[in-house]
DNA sequence: CGGCACTTTGAGAGTGGTCAAACGTCGTGG
DNA sequence: CCACGACGTTTGACCACTCTCAAAGTGCCG
């Protein structure tokens, strides 16, 4: 059990918190875990005692729908609260995966349960937090209509530049890339051929350069325009 | 300004309601209004005062993409919450259009903070609520990836025929459908011409009987296997 | 050097889109 | 009562997007 400043920072990105609050916050205690790429950090069914929360490296939530095959429905970075759910539902219908190496902190459903209770500010941003998650969710689905290929792919690119922008991952318009095009085709729907190809045309507009584990998007608002990427969904 | 019964009969489902909370539910007073086949109930942009819950008819949600283009990211059906999201943030990224002719009652902010602010139980269940929408939109994003054509089609008419049921507007497996094949094709991301295939294969099956206005699943179960359709991330 | 995982390319086939036209139903007006 | 137009449904033809299968290229690591 160790205390942690992440949930403090990813909290008060969106309003102000008090002194109270801050003092709530940091001194929740967390237990925390490392996964390595691949790894099952919660499985589906009857949901754990406790919630997580991304601290490092990305995650995904994947849906079960074959004997052997997954497809995702989510992606997470650093200072997410990827499984606030399993606080007020008591079953999880999808697994939640590491992508890369990552470190979780598990907050137990006592200590959500206290702050629900006494702390109404601190309850409304928790709420406000699945709230974002859903509306990206909602952009997700309004993506798969409105844009297909190169278009679709760099959308879902444009997304994860501004939010691992937002907690400092970015610098010089690049960033870690721990997923695929084996990966990306999952998240996209897609096959990885025409991920492939969808790479391939964007890297020779200029909007894109990919090299083992790094992306940089070397034109970051001409690929918004492009793809009519708008980062006002995320509030950021 | 008149009271409702709609919002106590729609936590209470999930969960078992004090005494003192259905009064608090009973006494909200809430402003009734209808609207017409397409009316926007809430538009793009800064939220109103008030969320709006769905009392009759459906509804959707519809990002604006083009300059006369929409997509839609998410339907529903009456004791829907429709937008809680009002209450929590300043700005709405897409429109709320009826579907159908449909009834909906506002509900103040003041009174939602109220109720966040007195009753954790009933915040709890109102959460509940906004992250079951999310689940169902996971789901959405997830079907796109794993179903096409025909078991695209079949998915979304057994989970209107699921959320119907649950509100008691299901009748020997039929029920209204207010949505037009050309409506069904946004709300899916295909052309009209493809859903109307994907309907004359259902028919042809067995699975599906569509008139006018008036859907039924001949047989439920056996269509449910065909598309994989698991009722669990209702949460009925 | 050899294996392994990821990326890249090609060819053939199925899925799904666009355009265009015909059909059916229904409400309106003559 | 019928003609008409509006609207949704249905069909066909043709083309683009995307999939699968297969194979070759590339970099990393034992």
């Amino acid at each position: 059990m160790a205390n942690s400043r992440r949930l403090e920072a990813s909290l008060s990105r969106r309003a102000d918190l008090s002194a109270t609050e801050r003092t709530v916050l940091r001194e929740l205690p967390v237990t925390r875990t490392t996964y390595s790429d691949g790894a099952c950090i919660v499985s589906e069914g009857p949901t754990q005692n406790g919630s997580c929360l991304l601290v490092e490296g990305m995650a995904m939530r994947a849906h079960r729908v074959g004997p052997s095959d997954r497809v995702i429905s989510a992606l997470h970075v650093p200072g997410d609260f990827v499984d606030l759910h399993a606080f007020l539902l008591d079953h999880l219908d999808h697994d939640i995966l590491a992508v890369g190496p990552c470190t979780i902190e598990f907050i137990s459903s006592e200590h959500l349960t206290q702050i629900t209770r006494d702390h109404p500010n601190l309850t409304r941003l928790l709420w406000l937090d699945t709230l974002i998650d859903a509306k990206i969710h909602r952009v997700w689905v309004a993506t798969r209509s409105a844009l297909r290929g190169p278009q679709r792919v760099g959308h879902l690119l444009c997304e994860l530049h501004a939010r691992l922008d937002a907690v400092g991952l970015v610098s010089s318009n690049g960033f870690a890339m721990p997923i695929d095009q084996r990966g990306l085709a999952k998240v996209l729907g897609y096959s990885v051929v025409h991920v492939n190809h969808a790479i391939r045309d964007l890297r020779a507009d200029g909007l894109l350069e990919w090299d083992r584990g790094h992306v940089r998007l070397p034109d970051p608002t001409g690929l918004a325009r492009h793809v009519r990427f708008d980062p006002a969904y995320l509030e950021l």
